[in-house]
DNA sequence: TGCTTTATAGAAACTGTTTCAGAAACAGTT
DNA sequence: AACTGTTTCTGAAACAGTTTCTATAAAGCA
C-alpha cells in the first residue's frame, strides 16, 4: 500500500504536490496532476492518518431523487448491518455535490477518505458509473445493469418473474393487459417490459404498443396511468404497473374513479418493501428485497477492497419473486359467461 | 482549536498517550484517559488530519429499527439537502455497534473523526443521548423531546393537531373513540394521547382508559388494533392510530373485516410522507414533516459548532398538521337519524 | 534479594496537509 | 537589451494524528 511519498517518488515530484494534486488544489499543472491520479489509481493508493488507514465506505448517488426513498433507506439497511463486523463506516455522499469542477471520480473519493463505493443509479447516470469504473476505483453499481465488463453490479432482474405475472393475467383470462412504465428507462423497467413481451409471446397474444404507458415513477404517475386508461376505446381489463409507489397510486386511484379491484380492473403492482400489504385488497406483485441487495453490494465491495488486484469483476443477478395476492382476478367478460370468481 | 500535542501539554503527558486514549487503546491507564477526553471535551478538540480540520455530522440511530424507514430516511434527505452549501459529509454510524467497552460517546465521534452528531431517536434510548450531551459534544436530538436542559433537540409537537383531529371526530357526532398507541411511549405518541385527552375534556366527555389500546408501530400492530377492536363490547365508532404504518394497516384490516371506512368506522392516523394519499378512501391524518425537522436538526447542530461556545441550547418545537381526508365521516348511528353523510 | 511479568507511557518514525518561499516563464516598461 | 512585476508551478519545512519500538516502574514469585 503506497504512501503519498511512495507515489511522490514514482511521479517524480514532491509529496506536497501530491497531496495537491489530490485536493484538487488549482496550482497543480494539469499533466502533473493526471500523472499523479493515474498512478494512485493504478498502484490502488488508500489515504491514511498517521499509520491507521482510512477505511469508509461511500454510499453514493448521482441523482436528486436517490434519496429519501423506502428502496434507499432498505438499501442503505442492509449495507450497514453487513457493515457492523467490519471496521468499515458509511458515508452518503451526493455525487454531483460534492464533485469540484476538474476533479476526477477517484479524486474525490480519496481526498473524502473513501477507499470503496456502492453507487445508486438510474439511467440518466450510467455514464458516472462507468467512468468510475474506467477509472478503477473499487465500486459496485445496484439499481441498473451493465454490459460495459469494467463495471461491477448487483442487480435483481425482474423478467422472469415479470413474465410469470403477466402468465398469471392471462392464465385468468385477460386478453388486453396494459403496461405502466417508468418514464426514464431504466433496465429494470425494461425488463419488466421484456417479460411482459414473453408472456404475450408464450401465448400466441401479439404485442401492441398502445398499451405501454410510459408515466412518472410517482404517485401522480399512477393517477395520471388510470386516467389514461379510462379514455382508451375498448379499455383493458389488466395492467402491469412496474413502480410500487405508482401502482398503490394506480389502485387507489381506480377505486376512486369507482372501479372494483380486482372485480372490473385487476392490478399488478411492484414492490421493494412492505406496500403491497398496505393495499385493500393486497396487491399482487412482483417482489424485490432492497435489503438483501444492499448486503450484497457491499459484501462484493468489502471483497473487491480486500483483493488489491483491480481484474475481478462482480456483476451478480440477483432474482425477483412474483407474489399472488387480492388485486388479480378473473376479467369481468369472462365472469358473466359463469367462469367462477378467483379472488 | 487545540491540537493533540496542545492536549497532551495540558494533561502533562505525551501526544501519543492522547492519540492513545481517543482511540480506546487498552494500555492507557484510566485516569489517564479520564483527564485526556474531559480535557478534550473541556477545551472542544477537533480532530484533523495534517493542518486541515475533519468536517464529518454523524447521523446516529440507536434503536435497530431506526434506519430503513421512511421517516429516516426523509430526516436524512433533509440535512443532506442542508448540507451541500457546507463543507460537511454525513456518516451515518449505528452507536450501540460503533461504542467500543469502556468507551465514552466523545470518545468514539473524536475516533470516528466526526465534530457533531444528528441523534435519531426513541425513548428507548433517551438516556443515551442525555449522557452525549452531559458530555459536551455538539449533537441534536430528533424525535424525541426532552426535559433535560443540557440536550439539544429538534421536536414536532402533534399535541394540538391530535386535539384538532380529535375534535373533528367529535364534531362528526363520535362519541366512542378509540386511540391506538405505540407500545413504546415515546413523547409523541404521548402527546397524540394529550391531544385525544384534551379534545375530551374541552367537549365535556370522560376519558376511559379501555379506549387506549397499544400495539406495536408495525403493520401487524395495526391489524392487531382492529382485531382487538371488533371484540370490543359496544364498538368505538371512531379511532386514531397515532403511526403511519399502524395507521394504514388497520385501515386496510378494517376493510378486509367488511367494515366500510368511513362508513362504519372512521379513522384518523399519522403520517410523516405520502402514505395518506396512497390509501383509498385517502386517510384523514395528522401529518408531520420529516425533511423539515432534518433540515432544521442540521441547521441548528451547524450554529452549535461553529460557536465555540458550549452554552447555547436548541430546544425547538414545530408543528405538525391536521389534514382531513376522507376516512372520517358522521357515525353509523347519527346517520340513521338523517344527519346527512359528509364523505 | 533477585528475577520475571505486567501495566503504562514516551521517543521516534511514519501517515497526509498546508504555509512559506523560490524558481521559471511571460509581459510590460525604460 | 535590461529591469521590473506578475503568474504559474513546485519543494522544503512545519504542522496534524497514529503506531511501533523501547523504557520504566510496580507487582508477583522463587
Amino acid at each position: 500500500m503506497p504512501s503519498v511519498r511512495d507515489i511522490a517518488r514514482m511521479a517524480g515530484v514532491s509529496p506536497a504536490t501530491v497531496s495537491r494534486a489530490i485536493n484538487n488544489h488549482p496550482t497543480v499543472g494539469k499533466e502533473v496532476r493526471e500523472k499523479v491520479i493515474s498512478l494512485m489509481n493504478e498502484k490502488r493508493y488508500v489515504p491514511s492518518v498517521g499509520r491507521r488507514q482510512i477505511t469508509n465506505i461511500a454510499f453514493a448517488y448521482a441523482d436528486d431523487i436517490s434519496l429519501g426513498s423506502p428502496f434507499d433507506a432498505a438499501l442503505m439497511h442492509g449495507m450497514s448491518e453487513c457493515m457492523e463486523r467490519f471496521e468499515f463506516d458509511l458515508m452518503v455522499l451526493d455525487l454531483k455535490r460534492v464533485l469540484q469542477p476538474h476533479e476526477t471520480y477517484s479524486q474525490m473519493f480519496i481526498r473524502k477518505g473513501i477507499c470503496g463505493a456502492v453507487l445508486r443509479t438510474s439511467s440518466q447516470s450510467k455514464k458516472v458509473c462507468e467512468r468510475i469504473a474506467a477509472e478503477g476505483f473499487p465500486s459496485v453499481v445496484v439499481g441498473e445493469r451493465f454490459d460495459n465488463p469494467l463495471v461491477n453490479f448487483i442487480y435483481a432482474d425482474s423478467r422472469r418473474s415479470s413474465r410469470e405475472a403477466v402468465e398469471h393475467l392471462i392464465n385468468l383470462g385477460h386478453r388486453k393487459i396494459a403496461v405502466g412504465l417508468n418514464v426514464v428507462e431504466d433496465s429494470d423497467h425494461l425488463d419488466r417490459l421484456q417479460g411482459y413481451k414473453d408472456a404475450l409471446a408464450a401465448h400466441q397474444l401479439s404485442f401492441d404498443s398502445r398499451l405501454v404507458l410510459q408515466v412518472p415513477a410517482r404517485r401522480d404517475g399512477g393517477e395520471q396511468f388510470i386516467r389514461r386508461l379510462e379514455v382508451m376505446p375498448d379499455r383493458p381489463t389488466a395492467v402491469y404497473l412496474t413502480d410500487p409507489v405508482a401502482a398503490v397510486a394506480a389502485m387507489v386511484e381506480a377505486q376512486r374513479r369507482g372501479m372494483r379491484v380486482p372485480h372490473d380492473l385487476s392490478i399488478i403492482g411492484f414492490d421493494d418493501a412492505q406496500l403491497r400489504f398496505l393495499t385493500f385488497p393486497r396487491m399482487t406483485a412482483v417482489c424485490q428485497d432492497a435489503r438483501e441487495i444492499g448486503m450484497a453490494a457491499f459484501a462484493a465491495l468489502q471483497s473487491l477492497i480486500a483483493e488489491a488486484k483491480s481484474t475481478r469483476r462482480v456483476q451478480r443477478v440477483l432474482g425477483t419473486e412474483f407474489e399472488v395476492h387480492e388485486s388479480t382476478a378473473v376479467p369481468p367478460v369472462l365472469r358473466h359467461e359463469g367462469v367462477s370468481i378467483a379472488m
